[in-house]
DNA sequence: ATCAATGCAAATAATTTGCAAAAAG
DNA sequence: CTTTTTGCAAATTATTTGCATTGAT
């Protein structure tokens, strides 16, 4: 959220290519420059137009060779909604365990937090015989302008 | 679970048929069979297996053009585990609101319904101006053999 | 220099679809 | 008979990959 925690998380993976003694070229300066100024969820096609615009050298195949670093460094969170290409969550640094709502008709996402959630996640988990390492809570439903409208305008949000 | 509960959700599935003027063919009727008579999580590409063991002339077109019928009518749910294929799971009529822990070694699934959980999930819904209308909640952990063991015989469960 | 990273274009793989033939009601 | 459904094979589409070249260190 604010562009100082976005900046720290950009620290983050530029210290995770160097452990892993993987190059910060310039093409990935773009791709993560993109990913660490925004806070929307976003796919692979969207981030390759971004990346372009600060770098028209930035090619389909770099982001998409690009992306399982950003997951597997843990700074971005790979999702899906049931669309038949995947969107990537940039927010997990500071918010690890953040869940998400959507609306049916929008496709308005919320995000938001619950310890009391989580804390019966493990609970349960627990009672299973699980040790929790990650979870994925999504709820579709309504939005407000949908409940009063009967119809949402449209991605007009 | 019970095999009088999936002879049920299998009626209302060809209620479902009826109502849209959709026809009861072998083919759907070998597919429908094998979908309910079944409590695990199934690929398309197994489902296909198993109708063919009723009906060789089952095809993978009309699989695929069953399974959206089958998750229309509310009774199976398509679920993603971040597979590049789709799982499909046939215990919704009886459990709509069930969630799914995965062992990240060994992919044991379990299931649970948690009513505490459901609560204040309609809670925080609310409170951010949504009616909950599903919820899809996944946990990744570690299973019990593969927390005393440090690895699952894989896919042997 | 060395080895990782790139762009390109071709490959992959799950799912979808057009069409003429078959079957349900 | 009419309309839906089928199998087949070809199409689609997001993502992946081989390879010769480029660029970071």
């Amino acid at each position: 959220m604010a562009a100082t925690e976005k900046q720290a998380a950009k620290q983050k993976f530029i210290d995770f290519l160097g452990q892993r003694n993987l190059r910060l070229t310039s093409q990935r300066q773009a791709i993560i420059d993109s990913v660490f100024s925004t806070d929307e969820h976003f796919t692979a096609e969207q981030l390759l137009e971004w990346s372009r615009r600060r770098d028209k050298s930035v090619s389909r195949a770099t982001v998409y060779r690009t992306l399982p670093l950003l997951t597997e460094s843990g700074l971005v969170r790979e999702m899906d909604f049931g669309k038949d290409y995947k969107f990537y969550d940039p927010n997990y640094a500071e918010h690890p365990n953040h869940s998400h709502i959507i609306c049916q008709d929008c496709e308005r996402i919320v995000e938001f937090e619950s310890d009391k959630i989580e804390r019966l996640e493990n609970e349960i988990s627990h009672r299973l015989g699980f040790e929790v390492k990650s979870q994925r809570l999504q709820i579709t439903g309504r939005c407000e302008e949908l409940k009063k409208l009967g119809a949402c305008r449209k991605k007009a949000c």
